[in-house]
DNA sequence: TTTCAAGATGTTATCGATAACGGTTCGTAA
DNA sequence: TTACGAACCGTTATCGATAACATCTTGAAA
């Protein structure tokens, strides 16, 4: 008891036992168990975060923010892969809960997940959903509008001349990004009067090789598209590969766009034209949301964030009157 | 008890009550906590892993496989961001072990990290240092050769005829991977004949201003060299944007190598040379060698394991004689 | 000298899971 | 009928930290 005293700095030691208490911590090297503390505060000081993948640069960026707004407030992250598979993210989920976390950022594999979360959601246990959202699941959330996002995509390459435009989305319609980008795509053709049509549209696993395949696809099509719509970064590497390969060269056979900035890239070859996410933001703002959360500064409603990502225009797509495009390089800016 | 027994699957319990058990365990969404049964087994199934920037590729790829080979053994990872800050640093290093995780992975942030660290071989404190190494520190060791790599990096330089080649290396010389790259460098200049200069040597901070700025100090240079090694990959893309700005072209007027790849890069501008180290499998090798620790398998004796980086040659330094090499496209591989 | 208060220190119970052991029930053999 | 043992279920103690309460010490006032 005077030990515990002795380490949370309470009144109520005596000099003399005081100093020899610290002595002895010193020479054990003692260091108290927060696990045990735990069992009767009830507190872990630790959250979960699960993502489908860490070294995908937007999630990689995105734990950075949590991280970050974790520690700040004295909290540790448990980290979770994954994968993009159901089976592991319910495992993930029930061992964390297990594991005694106060609460859980996640970024669900697709609506799937969904049967997991009313569980969490029924046991009032603390969770905010990161980029994804999933329909019809009540809490909050912190993710990208995709839909403007998309439309603002489509709408610039329509603007340089563009009216047959592919895209390639995600082969699991269950994923609220993949459905949101699809749907902004769509309103931006409509918006100029450009018919829809279901051949344009691509599915492909978000990854390098469905991004690839894909765009084989594309290529392969009687009447050859001017420019590809991508529903991610990797997925336009892929793309891009394909076009490599076939001797397409962008922007002049081709142009494309896509979702999320490639790191680095853009100083080393100023190139696709994207719409960049504040990943790092969507770390951090969910860390706070889950934070006031536990601490019960959150009110009964969910809350509902979305951020607005930013269109980076460079020379992927070049306008469509045979007019070369002057460098866009000062885009790229100083290093930051 | 007889909860726990049905929990833990143990016989000595009826039907009947094994059933109703169950069904409590169902309907009030029983989850028992792995904090207590870690005060009794002292054990948390948890290890920690401190990284200076989770958002560098090379880490995130790091983190990656040190989970899922975490995840394979029924441990989880408590994730840690220090910023490369010694106090940060041991602040983690204390906040890990008293949340009482059963081991330690750690990219120290320089030889300075030694003290939290000789505190933990003297508590006896499973732990594994990733991709650097600390000098007078015995302990299990997963690290990337940087010596040879550097050496091939600049012999490679060399053999295309390049003789006054700048280094650009870490500003805080107590880190192992940066002396270690201007190590090689040296010893490739001298296997070479070609007299060792402190001032083709600069030293920054390792990141993209830090890159740029030390390029705009080599370009000022009386007599400009021909090629640059940066000490990594973000500091290579600060340099090239350096050399971008002052209209200089790469391979043509400046020749730039560097040690790590940089995801996707090579794909959309097969560009850079580079010494690819195979970051996910330091994370899943250390995480081993700590796993083993941590049940006794391991020997005494610690562990040193260096891997090989893979020289991946492509278009950013041309051959010294005029001749325009060849595109090197199928250097870069289907997409895997 | 006795009394009391304030300050210092120690005891007991608790968090949740479980090891170790104790008690109960019931069927079968003596 | 009695004895015995297997199967089943419950009680107590434990891990480490701490809340709540108890005890002890000391010095000064009555």
């Amino acid at each position: 008891m005077t030990v515990s005293r002795v380490i949370n700095g309470r009144d109520g030691v005596g000099q003399k036992t005081r100093r020899k208490v610290e002595q002895a911590i010193l020479e054990l090297n003692y260091v108290p168990s927060r696990i045990a503390r735990g069992l009767i505060s009830n507190k872990t000081d630790t959250i979960g975060l699960i993502v489908p993948d860490v070294a995908n640069p937007f999630f990689a960026l995105l734990l950075r923010g949590a991280e970050m707004t974790a520690r700040k407030a004295g909290y540790r992250l448990l980290v979770c892969n994954s994968e993009g598979d159901l089976r592991l993210e319910r495992e993930y989920v029930n061992d964390l809960v297990s594991h005694r976390v106060e609460g859980l950022l996640i970024a669900p594999a697709s609506d799937r997940s969904k049967a997991s979360l009313v569980q969490l959601i029924r046991d009032g246990f603390p969770f905010v959903l990161v980029d994804r959202a999933i329909p019809g699941l009540d809490c909050d959330t912190v993710k990208g509008d995709s839909v403007v996002g998309a439309r603002r995509l489509t709408e610039h390459l329509i603007s340089i001349g563009h009216r047959r435009i592919a895209h390639i989305t995600d082969s699991d319609d269950n994923v609220s990004t993949g459905r949101e980008r699809l749907h902004g795509y769509m309103e931006a053709l409509q918006a100029a009067g450009i018919p829809y049509s279901a051949d344009l549209i691509f599915h492909a696993t978000v990854d390098r090789i469905g991004g690839y395949r894909a765009t084989q696809q594309i290529l392969a099509l009687p009447d050859v598209p001017t420019a590809i719509f991508a529903v991610n970064n990797v997925s336009a590497v892929g793309a891009m590969q394909a076009l490599r390969e076939r001797g397409f060269s962008v922007p002049r056979d081709m142009g494309l766009v896509c979702f999320d900035d490639v790191e680095h890239l853009a100083v080393l070859s100023p190139f696709l034209t994207v719409m960049d996410q504040p990943a790092q933001t969507f770390g951090s703002l969910s860390a706070q949301l889950l934070l006031e959360r536990i601490s019960g500064r959150a009110g009964e409603r969910s809350r509902h964030i979305e951020l607005q990502a930013d269109l980076i225009v460079r020379e992927s797509c070049c306008v469509r009157t045979g007019v070369p495009k002057r460098p866009t390089d000062r885009l790229v800016g100083v290093p930051r």
